[in-house]
DNA sequence: CGAACCCTTGATACGCTTCAACAAGAGTGG
DNA sequence: CCACTCTTGTTGAAGCGTATCAAGGGTTCG
């Protein structure tokens, strides 16, 4: 059911190519233009994920980028048994992997779909010539994994820095910022949620009772309500 | 000093210039052709910076990016007051932050000098246009972020998945192999490492203890002798 | 010599994990 | 329809890991 979509963005179809905004997802704005997206659109391949198969393994060699289209794929290690230590989730569309192809060729984490999921890989033998005829591109690339430097750099200093209670309330302002609305809906499992702040499932729902009791939020499901954002500000401020 | 060493770096002199192996740190190998070591040295501009002084401040305009050429940078933030909550230890020569100018162009963290240091800026719309005439470097620079990236997913995961002495054991390895020899000399004062560890200076020396009665190292001062690489790495690992 | 650091050591406190039990849906097959 | 199981989230009690606070020792330096 997704292949539709996936395909479309995969292959330039001959005419009145609808803008598929996952693009910019990926390569920022302002929009690829038609040339850069055509040409990528030769180079890359995207695929259907099952729901708990592997994406990528650790120790694998990495020749392409990868990334999201559409569901959610978790990165993490497998520890020994089968076992899956959840580290980070990201949700399509979204790069899933673009620094292991540059550096050393080998992936550093496992990926495993936690949804359904249509994943886009691309070569990079072949996006490196493009690189070289498209400064353009090549600017987004570096602006890419920049980003996924400062990215990491936050979450490295929130888990420094902050104890439990504070990254949650980092977490639910930064989602609610994305969707621009007075409540969050949480697109994974509390579970992965937890995986993702650090903590176990238990401590996540202590807190989340906390700050419930405590009026900052209201929590039913799978819907969370910020209702004091300034205390929750104040709280998520180092 | 420093001067001398820093200023050799920043102009090529004219005739037989000695390779610096300190660009190998920021661009890696192959080493840069001659042709791209002048057309940086035109750009770059170095500084001295003196114990305690700040190299950039976190909401500052970053319009370049920033090396630590020779002494030691600390990253972190400042929390109110004068308080400067250590993160991360760079040590030249290394880059201090390729990614700020990239993203957003504002610095998300303070850096201060921990050591007299010599500091290298590049300005990005220069080397922008640099890149644009040479691949090669575009790829370097490409290759530089990538390996911020995965240091960086390496420190994240250990601070989730790892527990106090499981990352002392993951730090001491990874410093041995860096200056092959039994044992390693550290660089840093003990709160710095701590720092770098996530951990308080009481803890770092309560853990050091347990190893040496444990008899897998041996402290003497700023001196750490590993005994017993493989209770070390069975450690280090998950 | 005293002052300022840095590291160490001990006692105590707190945050979070672990383990175990339980409740509430969702899917399955009789 | 019910009983059954599997999954997910919740709650409580106990324990571990690390922080915090306070004190003392070793250097270096004026």
């Amino acid at each position: 059911m997704d292949t539709p979509t996936a395909s479309l963005l995969a292959r330039s179809s001959t005419r009145s190519p609808a803008w598929d905004p996952r693009w910019d997802a990926l390569f920022g704005l302002p929009r690829l233009s038609e040339a850069e997206r055509q040409a990528l659109a030769l180079l890359l391949r995207s695929r259907a994920v099952a729901v708990g198969e592997s994406v990528f393994r650790r120790g694998q060699a990495s020749l392409q980028l990868v990334a999201v289209l559409e569901g959610a794929v978790g990165l993490g290690v497998a520890t020994q048994g089968q076992a899956f230590h959840l580290e980070r989730n990201i949700h399509g569309p979204a790069w899933l992997d673009i620094s292991s192809a540059w550096a050393g060729g080998m992936f550093v984490q496992d990926a495993q779909a936690l949804q359904t999921a249509t994943v886009l890989e691309l070569p990079l033998d072949g996006l490196r010539q493009l690189l070289g005829r498209c400064p353009d591109l090549c600017e987004r690339m570096m602006c890419a994994l920049a980003h996924a430097v400062q990215s990491l750099t936050g979450t490295t200093h929130d888990l420094m820095a902050k104890d439990a209670q504070k990254r949650l309330a980092t977490w639910l302002l930064s989602r609610r910022s994305e969707a621009s609305g007075g409540d969050v809906a949480l697109k994974e499992r509390k579970r992965e949620l937890a995986a993702q702040l650090a903590i176990t499932p238990e401590t996540l729902s202590r807190l989340l009772r906390s700050l419930m009791s405590a009026g900052l939020i209201e929590v039913k499901g799978y819907s969370i309500k910020l209702l004091n954002l300034g205390a929750l500000q104040s709280l998520a401020h180092d």
